[in-house]
DNA sequence: TAACAGTTTGAATCCAACG
DNA sequence: GCGTTGGATTCAAACTGTT
């Protein structure tokens, strides 16, 4: 259903509705100072080169849409600004902007933001629980995403619901990094040869979070890069009014589709953002970058074996390296070992078991 | 102790050493393609906020400050591209570099890194376990910080010991996304009235990730801004040289003290875990030289293909003949394989990966 | 049905030595 | 310098098929 509303400037807001083409000219249309926030998700510009194979030889689908590719960063940088332009001139005086993005451009995004006037209230790293690994080894797995979240101008009052986040996050308050899986499974939207509708689906918790922090019942959210149209999806469900921009027509009509089955208020939605917690995992190798035990330093085993603990959190023992459980294994002659509750370190002259060192970390994470 | 080498360039660089001054103009001064790694933490230009004053000392209209914001942003771009550029001339081509910052401050420097023609390899979260609450709840707990790693340039070799940071995570590669703490307990620097030495004081646990992950031992390590000298203190304790530059006199002096007491770790425990391709590599070919597999004789693939080996260590299907990883990518119509995994001889009437007769080739080399 | 094993997949700037 | 070739390289979660 589509309604509309009067603006000062007497141009009617198209809400609850996809926009055909470009977005820079579609905001350019619409009336100045009438949406509260704006959720845009632009091209990464990732300039990939050959194709990537995993260690199983199959191929990596990569992101190689025309859409994607930009000439130069000066071009890129010339697109962001347009759009950052048309959007700010949209915004209400108190709105905020949320942009997504990569380090292949968001440093760029950041800069023009900050060059258009809007002011940075924080950025946010969105840390996937199960992000694709780095098959080659050659880099740090690429677990993360980056948020920036942006008032109009210094000074504005922004809308933040400091509460409603609070109790999202167990009654704490909301912090700067978000752990939220992939968006997979029947979330996922697949076209009708079963393959993924949109290369770069967003997770709708994510966008849950993003509005029910900074936006109320009733505001206007336009998202300028509306794919599968996820930013409408949660907006709906949420009881917030949506515009969406797209000018590819596979996408527009996912979309359409999509939304005409979103309920408002479903009570999944709003379970989406639960996280369960579990033990968090604690590798050795942190007990020696914090200086809890030092390279060179020995472990005593329970029989009276010695190792010798080594810079990357590997252990080297007479005639074995390896992980703590390794060389426990290997001493013992057993399958296994458990190497926490195994090693012993000595301090003034106590022997005292690691998982003691384990213990205090865990306890400094759930703090 | 302090030593130099000799570079091409036939300047003197001052290893282990702090050095009083703006580090743009001490950075000119010291020899090109000289240093390994360059660690920054530079400031985050937190002076935006407040009270804007001209030069001339005449306060801002604060209805367009935009103008003037703007004027200061590009003040600190350009103080950003001239010691990047000044950075870049130090740097090996294979070196690399990596910079902290705050939303404040990281998006210019990362569009900087990147004009001045620096290649991101990644960017990198800093997630503090214990970080600063925000008392006014008015918006996230800035939880995190990021940090961006890059190489001098496209397509240049750095370092990345991929092996030594996957034993620091307990098996599994590392993620973009490191939890460590604050800076805070003995580690923390205090002065002689008891207050902390310095306001950004970077956990050392922070630079021994970085450095056991993007350096070797014996390899120059520069801080354009020293503080009190964390990235020096973790260099000496890995074995690695450094170069610290810092113009306040009083952080000179408590990094001068820190570093005198800070002592290197054992050799042993500098040793890392190597990956692989450290090995030596070994011809298929000896091992028919050799006598360990004759000519004629059968190999198997795991689905029970068949294939000879030649006299000359090549390998002939039924349809195809090459190499021992050309006949098995073949085999399998895979764009790749690697043949040492992926066949085995029988002997006994046992099954074994010719990968077993590499590695006593191996050990033969080693002994 | 439930438990278990094997398969698939996700915004990726993903090789290096040798001839 | 460049083309060729050797051979190293993956984690979490959802999905599919079998017992």
């Amino acid at each position: 259903m589509t309604k509309t509303k009067t603006t000062p400037s007497a141009q009617a807001l198209p809400l609850n509705t996809i926009l055909d083409g470009d977005c820079i000219e579609v905001m350019n249309g619409l009336p100045a100072n009438s949406v509260d926030l704006i959720f845009a998700d632009p091209p990464y510009n990732l300039q990939l080169r050959g194709d990537l194979h995993r260690p199983d030889n199959s191929q990596v689908d990569a992101v190689d849409d025309h859409w994607d590719q930009f000439a130069s960063f000066e071009a890129y940088d010339r697109f962001t600004q347009d759009w950052l332009k048309a959007a700010r001139r949209l915004l209400k005086p108190n709105g905020a902007i949320w942009v997504i993005g990569s380090y292949h451009n968001i440093f760029r995004v950041g800069a023009a933001l900050q060059n258009a006037g809007y002011w940075i209230l924080n950025d946010v790293i969105w840390r996937k629980s199960n992000p694709m690994p780095n098959f080659r080894g050659k880099r740090f797995t690429n677990a993360h995403e980056t948020m920036i979240w942006a008032s109009k101008e210094e000074g504005a009052k922004y809308t933040f619901n400091y509460e409603a986040l609070k109790a999202l996050n167990e009654g704490v308050q909301m912090r700067s990094d978000w752990v939220i899986p992939l968006c997979t499974g029947h979330e996922r939207l697949k076209d009708e040869k079963g393959d993924k509708a949109h290369p770069t689906q967003k997770p709708e918790a994510l966008l849950h979070r993003v509005l029910v922090g900074s936006t109320n019942p009733g505001d206007v959210v336009l998202d300028p890069f509306f794919g599968t149209g996820t930013t409408g999806a949660v907006a709906k469900m949420l009881g917030r009014d949506w515009i969406g921009i797209e000018r590819e027509e596979a996408y527009r009509k996912a979309a359409t589709a999509r939304l005409a089955k979103v309920r408002k208020f479903d009570r999944e939605a709003l379970q989406v953002s639960a996280s369960k917690r579990a033990e968090p995992r604690v590798p050795f190798g942190q007990l020696v970058e914090r200086g809890m035990l030092r390279p060179g330093e020995a472990l005593y085993s329970p029989r009276g074996k010695i190792a010798k603990v080594r810079a990357d959190g590997t252990l080297i023992g007479e005639d074995v390296k390896g992980s703590i459980h390794q060389v426990g294994a290997h001493l013992e002659g057993a399958p296994s070992c458990n190497g926490w509750t195994y090693w012993c370190f000595k301090r003034d002259g106590k022997t005292v078991p690691i998982d003691v060192l384990r213990q205090q970390i865990r306890a400094e994470m759930q703090a």
